[in-house]
RNA sequence: GGUCCCAUCGUCUAGUGGCCUAGGACUCCAGCUUUUCAAGCUGGCUACGCGGGUUCGAAUCCCGCUGGGACUGCCA
């Protein structure tokens, strides 16, 4: 007995979408938690007119931005056209298929208001032969009943009379999908269909087309384990739309989610680890992960909770690791890869790392994103921070204490001890003689050095970038308010 | 319209007849801490859709209703 063989089946008709990563990881879980587990990308590319090559490199790149490694592939469903008619000659030699020319005005014009089921059969005892106008239908049985035995959702019943004579194969010959699909999965000895729930009624047309197969061929291939994963659902409970929600895998790496705690977030979408703590080791995930558990209801993606956990991992790692893991962000120069549409803020020549690995561990445990970095180090790496106009007016221009604020700091600082704490106490003794509290005395000074009212720690801030510096920008945001 | 799926806090979920006056996490709110912003800590709000059964006992089993969703393509 070998172990469970699983694949990923996308279609490259757009950016990869987070239900697709979802379904793509449960398959790589259960693949990964035998030693002799087997995990298949296969392209779904049949359709000529939606596919394009660039979705393809989108879902490979993502996967393996979330380290969903692969046993086989990507392999395209197009090159295994020959299979696919090869099977349709094979059904048709059999009597499970017809030959239809029915247009889909034929169709709709002949149903009426009856719409069950979706085609009549009209074409099942014409005869038919091949033309450049006839799509195969198969032909459904008219009696009995079709069991999906889903591992998921136990038993769904299907009774046969509500399936309609389905098209296999268009009349250009390209096969459709329930054909290759099962096809395909017979081919690559497929012994678990993990996939979402929308594909639920596919499942008893590809059962048939199964046991068909197996008469035809005389290959008694045994039929995979079904497991139609709940949906992802935006915030009005409908499937996540391409179109409307934010679904695209890439834009989250982009903005700076760590592949580790997008995983695990995702696992927690219908799924949950024993005990109460959720964040949890990957290792663990694979070990623990069974389909039998996976919820039954549809899940909503909710990026808050994504960006705590998020969050999470980020105050997790080393500063080490945070400044490696930082790089495509803010030393682009220095990565194998750039965040698309995030310009750095500042030049190679600007950038000093040295800084940058000093200021890191105060920006790790305030962000939630690593695209969130660059606004918060900016200043340090310019002559001149950029300036946030309303913080300037309210902590600055209108606020004559303010400025007598800075007067004092740009006189007091002169000729300080140059660390954090003695500026901590200095700016404390000052704001004390203005009648300020360190909260207030500490705005415009911050505000002045780095354009902004909320920032890193300022004091270690001031220390790092110097007093020079320091007292020039001081002066600077003293001449701006006049 | 038809077929199928689903139904616990706002959200993700734990819960498989008694451990449940329903647990955890996110969000939200309050407080503490505090050099801003975060983080952290403490506390709080809030849920078994409704109605019938079955049972000594039901969030858990059954039925009905209601609500939501998917599918209903010569797309996947």
């Amino acid at each position: 007995m070998s172990g469970p063989r699983v694949r990923f089946a996308p279609s490259p008709t757009g950016f990869f979408h987070v239900g697709s990563a979802r379904s793509a990881l449960f398959n790589w879980f259960v693949a990964r938690q035998s030693s002799d587990g087997y995990f298949i990308l296969r392209i779904e590319d049949t359709d000529a007119d939606r596919n394009r090559e660039e979705w393809v490199d989108g879902i490979v790149s993502a996967m393996s931005w979330l380290g969903l490694n692969l046993d086989q592939g990507p392999d395209r469903q197009s090159d295994n056209a020959p299979a696919h008619a090869d099977a349709v000659a094979k059904l048709l030699a059999g009597g499970y298929l017809y030959y239809c020319d029915c247009t889909g005005d034929d169709v709709q014009a002949r149903k009426g208001d009856n719409k069950t089921p979706g085609y009549d059969g009209h074409c099942r005892e014409r005869g038919l032969e091949k033309s450049e106008k006839t799509g195969v239908r198969f032909k459904t049985p008219q009696t009995g009943s079709t069991v999906v035995h889903d591992l998921i959702r136990g038993d769904v019943e299907f009774q046969n009379t509500v399936i309609d004579d389905f098209i296999v194969a268009k009349s250009s010959g390209v096969v459709l999908y329930a054909l290759a699909n099962v096809t395909d999965d017979r081919n690559d000895a497929i012994t678990h269909v993990i996939r979402g729930e929308e594909h639920l009624p596919n499942a008893p047309k590809q059962m048939m087309l199964w046991s068909a197969l197996n008469e035809v061929t005389g290959d008694n291939v045994a039929l995979p384990v079904y497991a139609h994963l709940p949906l992802l659902v935006n915030e009005q409970r409908k499937k996540l739309s391409k179109r409307k929600d934010p679904v695209a895998t890439e834009s989250y790496r982009d903005q700076g989610y760590l592949p580790d705690a997008f995983v695990n977030y995702l696992a927690l979408l219908g799924w949950s680890p024993e005990g109460d703590e959720e964040m949890i080791p990957l290792e663990r995930m694979i070990k623990e992960f069974r389909l039998e558990d996976v919820s039954h209801s549809p899940a909503f993606f909710d990026v808050k909770k994504l960006s705590h956990i998020n969050g999470e991992y980020i105050r997790k790692l080393s500063v080490e690791q945070f400044i490696e893991i930082s790089a495509p962000w803010v030393r682009p120069w220095d990565s194998a890869w750039q965040p698309t549409d995030r310009e750095v803020p500042w030049t190679k020549d600007d950038f000093n790392a040295e800084l940058f690995a000093k200021v890191a561990p105060l920006v790790q445990e305030r962000i939630v994103l690593l695209g969130e970095i660059p606004a918060m180090v900016d200043f340090f790496f310019h002559d001149q921070p950029v300036m946030d106009d309303a913080a300037f007016t309210k902590a600055i221009k209108n606020d004559v204490v303010a400025q007598e604020m800075i007067k004092a700091a740009i006189a007091r600082f002169a000729d300080v001890t140059w660390e954090a704490a003695t500026l901590h106490e200095e700016v404390a003794a000052l704001g004390e003689g203005l009648g300020l509290v360190l909260r207030k005395a500490q705005a415009p000074i911050r505000c002045a050095v780095t354009g902004s009212l909320v920032g890193p720690p300022l004091f270690e801030s001031l220390e790092l970038l110097g007093r020079e510096n320091t007292i020039a920008r001081l002066k600077k945001a003293l001449e701006l308010a006049n």
